[in-house]
DNA sequence: GATGTTTGTTAGTGAACCTTACGAAAGGGT
DNA sequence: ACCCTTTCGTAAGGTTCACTAACAAACATC
């Protein structure tokens, strides 16, 4: 056993520096513990409709006083109704059912991802109600948020109930203000997109990063749990991580960016970034259509598949790994993905990770479609308005 | 423009699965609030030593009046002291300056990464006050966990001050609750070693994985923020994530496990675990050694260096990617990863993603040597105790 | 009809933070 | 020397929030 003489500890400058433990925080006052409450009766309600008081109480631990006061706060901003009495036979005085006010707001929901930009009314359970599209020409900056504006503009026309908030997602580089700080195909630079439509428009506005909207569509409306990555396919290539529940933005906001990451040891087609065997030169769907039609047999064309989909496998493991991720989901046109693909990205990824518990990996297609990055973008108005944190 | 029909609705069964927007979380109390700001007014301490309580109630937000009030308990809790009164000529009552109770507690801090079990005391500052070294003598299971007990033993029996509680960085998968699932070096399974310990000693024991705590360390002690990977390599190859700020986990507390990710197209030794070309057979100090020991020349050793660091690059290139890395870590053996291996990994790093603002990767040995995980474990134990919540 | 159960509300208590106000202790100006 | 200003820390009292205790209402069961 040795012991360090102070000189050792002097030697490593261990005195100098001063542990930083803990994140940067601010002050929490009994306010807030208010508002995380209210959160968390919305939320109980959001999941399970039909609840009385005192079913929330008890599923949310406080007490039946604390909640009839919680209630009645959000009922007098018309967020809860009452919904009638419970009609089964027990001892007891009848339980008054509450729910959210489905019924009272729309959301829209809007997708710039896309050749065209596409939006849509949706209601509070996320179901679309009205959709729109706007072509975007080729238009780039001013021109081009002058669309995302004319679409919501429509949408706003449509909705016979007052508008709980503006939901977007957009391709690029989007910061937690909801500024797209980088978007190349929009012509979008620290564009304010955020700011500049919440005024427009003097509704509540989130921007967010259009795979991040999609993982969140995913994790509300399809059988994600809380850890789970989002790879989607088109033009581009791209992904959103969802962590403990909550999505991933990295370090600039640039996180999910997995497009030009060169995949594999050995060449590769040359890409518009420059690089040799970035994962978009064997997956983005231009380039996936054109290797399809040049295949002569439907053997040949599997074969095509199952490269693309080795590929992504080969890409995702270190992730997987790292990550311990349980489930990925793959976005984007049903006809290349789904089958031997999606087989293929799955095998790969098996065979290149330790499974620490077996059967670990759940690899599969989204059930949610074209709209998931529209009703993920409704995902994130219900979130900021029910109030996460 | 179109508009959706109820039963496109249906067919899409949008309204049967319900959004779970927001994690179940639990109620929260004011009594917790007064936790956080407890912890608040430790951590602004922590980070810079000699503060009065207005300065502190500036920083933080809170009055000086409810400030006054936390530092009372905190000191009739002997974590605070008064240091003396401030000396610069200002005008107005003279500040008098609160500082941790630093030399007031001691820490023990224990990794059990190496070969034998090693740990330490430390002081609040993670500064290593005293060491103590265990041989494992390749003893597992009940044997293993005899002799952390002996090693703690042996400190606790050594230390002057109170301690403030036990921190263990051990190999392998570690739960939140400090059981360790599997850890097949120590033959462990299911293994309850924190409580096990706590009650052993009627401390606070804190179990975390030995990357983990690294990692901790490194963002403690080092230069590095919150969004950072810890890359060990040792015996294996392991990695600890810290993403804004806080240590992942994964899904099955698994984060971080890629040694044994396949990495490359071209094959690769056989490895231990079954597969071929998995990251511990380039990596791994053995067969680096061995390698290097086989290398006739300076020019062959270096490219054996070189050929690992891609490896380790070409595994880590998705990560960075994917999650939008500032900073990758490594931890090791400073001979074999300084120098060449660590250059080399930098550069198929960033030759493999891109970099979405220039010189995005910062990739260095850490500088906190083999003390790293004890150091780490010693700031699980005042994360703890000054409150993460 | 008496008893027990469940629901939701009223009344009162304690915790935690706030605002307002004040004494203490210094510097600076006349 | 005196007064004014600044800054620090503490008191006193108010507001918010959730809790406990108690109760009325409405139902089932015996």
């Amino acid at each position: 056993m040795r012991t360090t003489t102070p000189s050792f500890v002097e030697a490593h400058g261990q005195g100098a520096a001063r542990a930083r433990v803990l994140r940067p925080s601010t002050k929490v006052l009994p306010e807030h513990a208010r508002g995380h409450n209210r959160s968390l009766v919305l939320q109980t309600l959001y999941r399970a409709a039909h609840q009385s008081r005192a079913d929330i109480a008890r599923q949310t631990g406080l007490t039946r006083v604390t909640l009839s006061d919680l209630v009645a706060e959000l009922i007098t901003e018309h967020l809860i109704v009452e919904t009638g009495q419970r009609e089964d036979a027990r001892p007891g005085k009848p339980a008054t059912l509450l729910d959210l006010n489905r019924t009272a707001f729309h959301i829209v929901g809007v997708d710039l991802s896309g050749e065209a930009f596409r939006g849509a009314l949706l209601d509070l359970d996320g179901a679309i109600l009205e959709r729109a599209e706007q072509p975007r020409d080729g238009d780039v900056g001013a021109d081009a948020t002058a669309k995302v504006v004319a679409l919501i503009e429509s949408l706003v026309a449509r909705a016979t109930l007052p508008i709980l908030g503006v939901g977007v997602g957009s391709p690029g580089i989007v910061d937690l203000d909801g500024t797209v700080l980088s978007a190349p195909n929009l012509g979008w630079t620290n564009e304010p997109l955020r700011a500049q439509l919440a005024d427009r428009f003097g509704l509540a506005v989130v921007v967010t990063n259009d795979a991040n909207a999609a993982v969140l569509a995913e994790h509300s409306f399809g059988a994600a749990d809380g850890d789970m990555m989002l790879v989607t396919v088109g033009h581009g290539v791209g992904s959103g991580l969802l962590l403990g529940g909550s999505p991933l933005y990295g370090s600039r906001f640039a996180a999910g960016e997995i497009g030009h990451v060169v995949v594999g040891t050995d060449g590769g087609a040359e890409c518009a970034c420059g690089k040799r065997g970035c994962l978009e030169t064997w997956l983005a769907t231009p380039r996936l259509s054109a290797a399809l039609a040049a295949a002569p047999t439907a053997h040949a064309r599997d074969g095509v598949l199952r490269e693309a989909g080795q590929r992504l496998g080969i890409a995702l493991a270190p992730i997987v790994g790292a990550l311990n991720l349980a489930e990925v989901v793959l976005s984007g046109p049903v006809e290349l993905l789904d089958g031997a693909l999606t087989d293929s990205v799955a095998e790969t990824v098996r065979a290149r990770t330790m499974d620490v518990f077996h059967g670990g990996l759940t690899l599969r297609m989204t059930t949610l479609g074209d709209d998931i990055v529209m009703r993920g973008a409704a995902v994130t108005v219900l979130s900021g308005v029910l109030g996460v944190s």
